[in-house]
This record gives C-alpha cells, structure tokens and sequence, in this order.
RNA sequence: GGCAAGGUAGCUCAGUUGGUCAGAGCGCGCGGUUCAUACCCGCGUUGUCGGGGGUUCAAAUCCCUCCCUUGCUACCA
C-alpha cells in the first residue's frame, strides 16, 4: 500500500489567514482525502514558522515576549483550518521541542560531515536595515537605504556549502522531469541554477544580534537562521529522521508551495536532504497566485477576501469546488463573485445538483425509492458505462497529479451525459410503457453513476459528498472506499435497498437577489492578495502603540501636485511637484508608479508627510512622503474629503 | 534595466513528436421537452491561433524579429 505525504508551508506567524493560506491549505486537504480513498496511508501537514528577528520586532512593538506572541498568533493559523473543514494529521511549530531537536541533529551531522564551515561575512553593516552590504550594492560607499556610511564588521557566522552540490542538483533536475512541476517552475529552476554560481548559504546570526531561533549544536554563541529551522519542519512533522512514521511516508513525500518560494525549496532544499543524507522528496507541486477583482461591498472599505466570509455566504463545499475547478495548476487565477456565482449556478445547481433532483424523485415515483435491479443493456447504456470509465480514469489521473481543476472538468463530462441520458431514455415514457424491466435498467444506470461520481468528490467536497451518498443509500467510510477500483467496476449499488425521495444540495444563487450586495463598478485592476511570501520575512502587520508626543513629532500637510512625470531611471516611481503653500513646490519621489499615469496625478490634492528628512532615490531628492492607501487590489491616493488650501495641517 | 514564463473564440482554457487542429465549457441566439433547482436536451453564433518575416508540399505547432502581459529582481522615506 503506498502512502502519501504532502506539506504545505508553515505559515509565517504575522498576518491573519488569507485566501492564498485558504487554497493552498485546502488543495492540500483535498489531495491528501483523494490519496487516503484511493486506498492508501495519506497525510498532510501545516503549521507556523515563528523564528527570526521579524517576530521579535513584532513582538516587542506588541509589548510581547517573543515566545507568547508566537502562541497567538499560532493559534489563529490553527484553529482556522477546522472551520475550512481541512484536517492536517499534524501542526508544525518551529518553536516546539521536537523540531529544535530535529534541526540540532540535522545540523550536527552535515556539520560533521564537513559541509557547514564558519566564515567571514564581508562586513558592510548597516543598523538601520540591519544587514550587510557588498561593495557592489552601495552607492558611494553609502547605505543605499538610509544613505549613511554602513559600518564595517567581520561578523562570523556559520555556512553551508551549497556551491558543492549545484552540478549535482541541476543534473538531478534534468533527469527526473516531474520531480519539480508544472514544467514552467521546473524550468524557472534550472534557470536558476544555470544562470549563475550558487552563492553559499549563510545559516547563523550571532546571539549577541538574535537570540530568537535554535542554537547551533556545534557552538552555542549562534542560533540557526532561517532555512535549516524552517524547511526542516517537513521532517519534523513526521517524527524527524530516525522516526518509523519517517519510514512509512518519507519516501513518498511531496510539497505543496505557491510559486513566491520556489527557489528555497527547489534550491536550498534538495542541497541540505543531500547533504544531511536524507532522500529527497518525490515532487515539488507549485502553483500560482489569487488574483482579485475589486470585490468590495462597500465603498469606504476596503476588503481583503476573507476565506471565512466567503465559506460563510457560498457555503464551504461550494468554496472549496470553485478554488479547485477554477485555479488551473501553476497558473495564476482570479476570485470575482461573479466567478464563484457562475460556477455554483452551472456546474453544481444545474449540471449536478439538477441530477439528483430530476432523479431521485423518478425513482421514487417509479419503484419507490428502492434500488432498483437492472435488466439488459442497450447501446445507450454501454455508452454511458464507457463514459465512466473514461471519466473517472482521467479523473483520477489528473488529481493526482494537482491539475485538479481538469479533472473536475473531465468527471463533468459524465454528469452532463448522465443529464443527457435522462432525455435520451426518457424514463417517464418507459413508465407511461409500462415497460418496466428497461425503466429499472435507466435508473439503476443513473443511480450508480451519481455514486461515482458523489465519491469521486468526496476531496473536493466532504460533506456534500457524504451527503449525496446518504441519499443514494450508502454510508462512506473514508478508510474502506476504494476510489481506484471505480472506473473498472459497475455495479456496486444493490438492488432493494432504500433511497432519498428528493434532493436539493445544490441550491441556484438568485442572480438578481444577490446583485444589490455587488458593486457597481467593476476594476479591472489586479493585484495579488498574497504579496507576501509564506516562510520569508515579510513585515509584520500588527504595530505596536505610541505616545501622543510621538506621533505629534509629524508634520504632516494637504498639497496640490502641480506636475508629475516618471523617474528617469526607475520603474517604479514618480516624481511628483507638490504645492504645500510655501515659497517653492516640493519635489517628491513616489512608488506610485504602478498605480497611476503621471497625468492622473494632475491637480490632485495628496497629504504629505512634510518634515521628513531629505534623502535621494534613484538619483534625485524626494522632499516629503505621499501618503497612501492599501486596499486589497491597488493603491489609493490619501486625501482630503473637500478641498482645502496647500499646506493645510493634518492633525 | 537584468532573469524567467506566457499571449488560441466575449470569459476560462484544451490543442503530445508540424499534415481532419481550428476545439471544449461558460455566455449569447433559436428550437424542443417537462422527470427536475425557469432546469435539461438539440441546433447555431463569434476567432487573419499577439504582429511581421522565414523554413516546408504542409505551421497555432519549428526558426528570426517586434509588440504586449505576468513573476522574480533593482528603485517604492
């Protein structure tokens, strides 16, 4: 029996749960429910990374020690995936015992096997951004960010060679073509290891810097950083090395990702498995970004698409249909009400839903909800009994290779010929014939197709599926249910045993009692709702209280923009002349280039941060800061809600 | 700007190694049916397969070039 293993990321502790969270999550359940009815040991894990200085700072500004505010922050992750009906068999914390005993071993014996050596790292420090700079990377000897001459240091820190397996990785990639996929991100990664020599990888802070992370087995004056304390959670949630459950799932371990950190584990990974002597995992699964069209229900707010919200007003089963049916494998998707709307309305109302309602009551009607015994075929139903095993073999394959939203459209093709086969046989006329022996044929037909089909869904759909089932009369025990042997079997269903009456899972969502919540306007804009990378460093949401006196330290001003072009030199930016009432306009450097035309910017009246210190960006001086926005699929502009004269004071 | 991946019907996508490959679903139009959630079934509609050039008896499919989009990356005080 084989098993089956697969790892989301652990989530980085410092933002709430997203849809990207939801998705890969839940296609992560999905997989693991498809693998444990195909009839073998099948688990998937999460859970939350929680070293690093970012969560320190995090903490300290939440007036937390780092320790609790990872606890809550944790917990939230958590107790969140119940409700998304996902059901890891285990929750990783980087901060828990066995994971630090882990990753001490592990790194005790690519230490001892030579390829952790401690080094010098180049040291151009600079306390503002709190890293090193190579003489490429400043401008004039300055700190490119804060424009002050970086201090030089010889920090020493600890690192892995991972120079020395490069040609052995890119090799291995080559000849294993599915290991890393789809294509696309395969390709990405051999680019990577093509195009330039890997640099080794630094895997230490020194204590007097960090104390938040893993000691180093081998000197305990530095704590791990990042790679080594967060990538080997996946061996951590299966027991760690040397575990029995190790040997069961190990050798079929796949990772789920979305594509923002491919590198780490395309990368970084392979090398340290290699290295610390472990196998590496079977497949890297990679998939794309949630795009979002502007969904906001109300004008003044701006809402990221919260995973709960949406399971709330949709139904979870209907959610999780749509994140699996419409995010094609590696691509990129978008979620639109309208989107959700139309899949729910024609695939589950009207193709599936529509089924079982036309169905279930034919029976009832015409042999009282029992199963009935089927008599001889026709060319009618040894077509739809081909159709299914071509539908449900393609299903099968597809999912299990994540391209879940073909496979739900290849298991399509047999719904809608079923509906098909209703017309076509007309059991109505059959009844009206009183020809029952051909009558009892068509339903049992129909009966023990929907069964397959309701099982197939069953990792897409739990409840439904169960639900679906209940009503044809059988109970699913996810343990036994043998999803393999369907689309060789027919048959299953026995005759005489009692079925629902009527069905209505799949209700059809009133397209115009529905529209008054919609907006009226509809932003092409797109934008990821997941920027942030899972497992990286990504700045912290939360931010920690000031005194009035501090805050009272801005000076900040209503101005007209006069002019505005793009920065000569840069994408990104514009530089924008800003009228805030005194003797000469502002010139002000702004990222805001991706979100509006120099043209756009005419006239329009910004608040400016005014009193913030001068400072050059890409070659010309930006006096002041414009403020903006964040709403869920752009940048807004920070404004005034009647025109005022330039220079007005914020307060 | 550097690196990478893409551009096929209104939308989302299939199209292995060049030769019924111009397709599917949704949407839209017409017709039928009534078992059903105004649903289902049938028929039909739309495309110079991003532009241009080339190779070939033959290209969406190979080569060159240009345009556009996306991601990573540098610049978002």
């Amino acid at each position: 029996m084989k098993s089956f293993y697969l790892t989301t990321p652990i989530y980085y502790v410092n933002a709430k749960p997203h849809l990207g969270h939801a998705f890969t999550t839940i296609l992560a359940d999905s997989m693991m429910r498809f693998h444990k009815i195909m009839g073998g040991k099948s688990k998937f894990i999460t859970g939350t990374d929680e070293h690093g200085d970012k969560i320190v700072q995090a903490a300290e500004k939440a007036g937390k020690a780092p320790a609790g505010f990872a606890d809550e922050i944790s917990a939230e992750f958590r107790d969140l995936w119940p409700r998304l009906n996902t059901v890891p068999s285990n929750f990783v914390r980087t901060t828990s015992p066995e994971h630090k005993k882990v990753v001490q071993d592990f790194l005790q014996k690519v230490y001892d096997a030579g390829d952790i050596y401690f080094g010098e790292y180049g040291g151009h420090y600079c306390y503002g951004c709190e890293r090193f700079y190579t003489e490429k990377e400043l401008e004039n000897g300055l700190c490119p960010q804060h424009l002050q001459k970086p201090e030089y240091i010889s920090e020493k820190n600890y690192f892995f060679r991972m120079s020395k397996y490069q040609a052995w990785l890119k090799e291995y990639i080559q000849q294993n073509t599915d290991f890393i996929r789809p294509e696309r991100y395969r390709s990405e990664a051999l680019a990577m290891l093509e195009a330039e020599v890997l640099d080794d990888l630094c895997i230490s802070r020194p204590k007097s810097r960090l104390e938040w992370g893993i000691e180093l087995p081998f000197d305990s004056n530095f704590v791990c950083y990042v790679w080594f304390d967060a990538l080997l959670s996946y061996l951590t949630a299966i027991g760690g090395p040397q575990s029995s459950e190790f040997a069961v799932f190990w050798p079929n371990a796949q990772h789920l990702i979305a594509k923002d950190i491919l590198k780490p584990h395309a990368i970084f990974w392979p090398c340290m498995l290699k290295a610390g002597g472990v196998s590496l995992y079977n497949h890297l699964n990679v998939h794309g970004y949630w795009l979002v069209r502007d969904t906001k229900m109300s004008k003044s707010l701006g809402n990221v698409v919260s995973p709960l919200d949406i399971a709330e007003r949709f139904g979870l089963d209907a959610f999780r249909y749509f994140l699996m049916r419409e995010m094609h494998f590696g691509s990129d998707a978008s979620f639109s009400e309208d989107a959700m709307i139309g899949r729910i309305n024609a695939d589950l109302a009207n193709d599936l839903g529509n089924l079982f309602s036309r169905v279930l009551p034919m029976a009832a009607r015409y042999c009282e909800s029992k199963i009935p015994a089927p008599g001889p075929d026709t060319e009618l139903e040894s077509n739809i009994k081909q159709l299914a095993v071509d539908a449900i073999a393609n299903y099968q394959t597809l999912f299990g290779a994540f391209r879940t939203s073909h496979a739900l459209d290849a298991l399509w093709e047999l719904v809608r010929a079923l509906n098909k086969y209703v017309d076509s046989a007309a059991p109505w006329a059959l009844f009206k014939e009183n020809n029952s022996e051909r009558l009892n044929t068509v339903l049992y037909v129909l009966l023990e197709s929907m069964r397959k089909i309701a099982l197939c869904l069953w990792p897409v759909m739990p409840e439904k599926s169960s639900a679906m089932l209940s009503q044809l009369g059988v109970q699913l025990d996810p343990e036994t249910a043998c999803l393999a042997g369907e689309a060789g079997s027919f048959g299953l269903l026995s005759p005489g045993s009692a079925i629902a009456a009527a069905s209505n899972l799949f209700p059809r969502i009133d397209i115009k009692a529905d529209s008054d919540q919609k907006p009226e306007e509809k932003s092409p804009s797109k934008k990821a709702v997941v920027p942030k990378p899972e497992m990286s460093q990504s700045v912290p949401g939360a931010i920690g209280t000031i005194e009035f006196a501090d805050f009272r330290k801005l000076d900040m001003r209503s101005g007209t923009v006069l002019a505005c072009e793009r920065h000569p030199n840069a994408d990104k930016l514009l530089v924008l002349s800003v009228d805030l009432g005194e003797e000469s306009p502002r010139q002000i450097v702004s990222g805001l280039a991706e979100h509006f035309s120099p043209d756009s910017m005419l006239g329009r009246q910004v608040i400016v941060v005014a009193n913030l210190a001068p400072r050059k960006i890409r070659g010309l001086e930006s006096q002041g800061m414009v403020l903006t926005v964040e709403s869920p699929s752009k940048l807004e502009l920070l404004t005034t809600s009647a025109p005022t004269p330039p220079g007005g004071r914020v307060s």
